[in-house]
RNA sequence: GCCCCCAUCGUCUAGGGGACCAGGACGUAGCCCUUUCAAGGCUAAGACCGGGGUUCGAAUCCCCGUGGGGGCACCA
């Protein structure tokens, strides 16, 4: 059998999380058993509909890595692919369900409440009207929703691949609209229409829709179609058990990419929030999923999104990056004044330290100006060091380097190193002033030497110096 | 209110009757490495929601309870 699957949002203007993992499972699913992977466009809210949101799927989809083999500017013959230019098979649609029994025309207001709480169906009065009441109505050009006529007796059975076999009560479901007075479809009828004549195999949709699935099922059963595999999705909840939701607060995919998360580690760590390999393996690359993803390993339990771990997983993938591609992505977080410097060799001081991006800026602030640092700053225990031996440790360093040609790391630290040596200093204790020196603030992205070489001979004597200015004065 | 679903360390999870005094990962703490901070290595604390069954034996199967979530729109 051919497996195709889909991935159908409704053009909001952004990427939720929820929906990306949704679209990854079934890119993963497609690509896992050589299937099709289709992209459709549910836009039958008129007034959700938000203009410019088609571009936003495009490019969040792209961002993601995640390819469409069908859609709507991909043809695959099963088109159109986006909801509101099937109006008409809908309504074809819901006249021959009109025929055949399963629907009933209602002509009650909007307002009209239809369900009370312990009998939440079957009290709309249009569905008892004779067909010369209807008639009547329908001449009069009386405004009307289609509804879908549930059975009274009897249950719904279905089988969902990662729930198992759910059954509920027909007298638990309502008669749902099916086709709007404005002519638009309601999801609830769209999706089966669709998914039938796109010959969708794998429904894969959030487990939000579980409760309505035995409704689906009983218009495909109306129509005499074949029932789709049916894969739920838990939901992503947040850590403290709500949900996770954009307008709440909540980052979107764009949203974390702008917060300096990778898109493959967004998709790798969104891939491992209901789904596990069954080995201890955590880091994936998207073609390496789509060789071992499998529906049978999905959880059932919903999972809440961690930033800890997410971004642990994106320095796995930043250290993960050659040189070059870790160069290009992090130098647009450089500040302009970076430029007077060999900035390659600062991406290879900084990437190991990366964890997200948006870190870059402030862990390189020193480079362009030395803050205005406190002498406790040269208090340090570990490396044997306070103030007073700075100053002197500084003081007679400055003869050493400036008579020092190659200015390297290697070369610096073996002069360094042995200046030490020979004063009877541990080699952390001359370093640290000269780090603090250079760079005025607690940490840095490599030891003295490697700022020092990046700096270059000039700059780093002349921040020396006014290192050494800084301790006369405080000391005296 | 009614219906449906879920339930292993704080979090993501492995586990599908004996291999489990429950394994891994993130986070946390400590140690090692070390030219600061990271990275890396090692170690530690940390969980089967409760109660009944079934069974020689249950985290694993069944029932009840409790807790959490979802649905009950002319939204998807």
């Amino acid at each position: 059998m051919m497996v195709r699957t889909r991935f159908a949002p409704s053009p909001t203007g952004y990427m939720h999380i929820g929906n990306l993992r949704t679209a990854l499972y079934a890119y993963l699913t497609a690509r896992r058993h050589d299937g099709t992977f289709i992209l459709r466009i549910e836009d039958t809210d008129q007034e959700r509909n938000v203009p410019a949101a088609l571009a936003a799927i495009y490019k969040g989809l792209q961002l993601a890595g995640l390819e469409y083999d069908e859609g709507p500017d991909k043809d695959g013959g099963y088109g159109p692919y986006v909801q509101s230019q099937r109006l008409d098979i809908y309504h074809e649609y819901a006249e021959q369900l009109l025929e055949m029994g399963g629907a009933y025309r209602c002509f009650c207001k909007k307002e009209t409440p239809l369900a009370e709480d312990d009998a939440p169906v079957r009290r709309d009065p249009c569905r008892l009207l004779t067909d010369t009441q209807i008639a009547e109505k329908v001449a009069a050009e009386e405004s009307f929703v289609i509804r879908q006529r549930i059975p009274e007796e009897g249950s719904t059975t279905f089988t969902d691949h990662v729930y198992g076999e759910i059954t509920v009560e027909n007298a638990q479901l309502d008669d749902q609209v099916l086709l709007k007075s404005d002519g638009f479809p309601t999801y609830n009828f769209a999706n089966v229409v669709d998914d039938h004549l796109m010959a969708i195999t794998h429904v894969m949709r959030g487990q939000e829709y579980l409760s309505s699935t035995p409704k689906y099922n009983l218009l495909y059963q109306n129509f005499g179609w074949e029932i789709p595999e049916y894969v739920h999705l838990p939901l992503i909840i947040k850590e403290d058990g709500t949900k996770f939701s954009k307008r709440l607060g909540d980052p979107s995919f764009e949203d974390l990419v702008s917060m300096g998360y990778l898109p493959e580690a967004i998709i790798n760590y969104i891939a491992l929030l209901g789904w596990s390999p069954g080995n201890d393996q955590e880091f994936f690359t998207l073609a390496e999923l789509e060789k071992i993803f499998s529906i049978d390993r999905i959880n059932k339990s919903s999972a809440a999104f961690s930033f800890d771990k997410l971004t642990w997983l994106n320095g796995e993938h930043i250290r993960a990056l050659s040189l070059d591609e870790f160069h290009a992505l992090a130098q647009p977080y450089y500040p302009d004044a970076l430029n007077a410097y060999d900035t390659r060799k600062i991406s290879e001081l900084v990437q190991v330290r990366t964890e997200r991006l948006t870190d870059i800026p402030e862990m390189l602030s020193f480079f362009e100006e030395v803050p205005d640092y406190e002498i406790e700053m040269y208090e340090h225990k570990k490396s044997k060091c306070d103030p007073e031996i700075s100053l002197v440790i500084l003081s007679g360093v400055v003869p050493v380097l400036e008579g020092i040609e190659t200015w390297d790391n290697d070369h610096l630290f073996e002069v360094l190193k042995a200046y030490g040596q020979e004063k009877g200093y541990k080699t952390g204790t001359v370093m640290w002033p000269i780090r603090t020196a250079l760079s005025g603030v607690g940490a840095t992205p490599g030891g003295a030497t490697a700022l020092a070489e990046v700096l270059g001979k000039k700059e780093s004597l002349r921040r020396i110096q006014d290192g050494i200015a800084k301790l006369k004065t405080a000391l005296e």
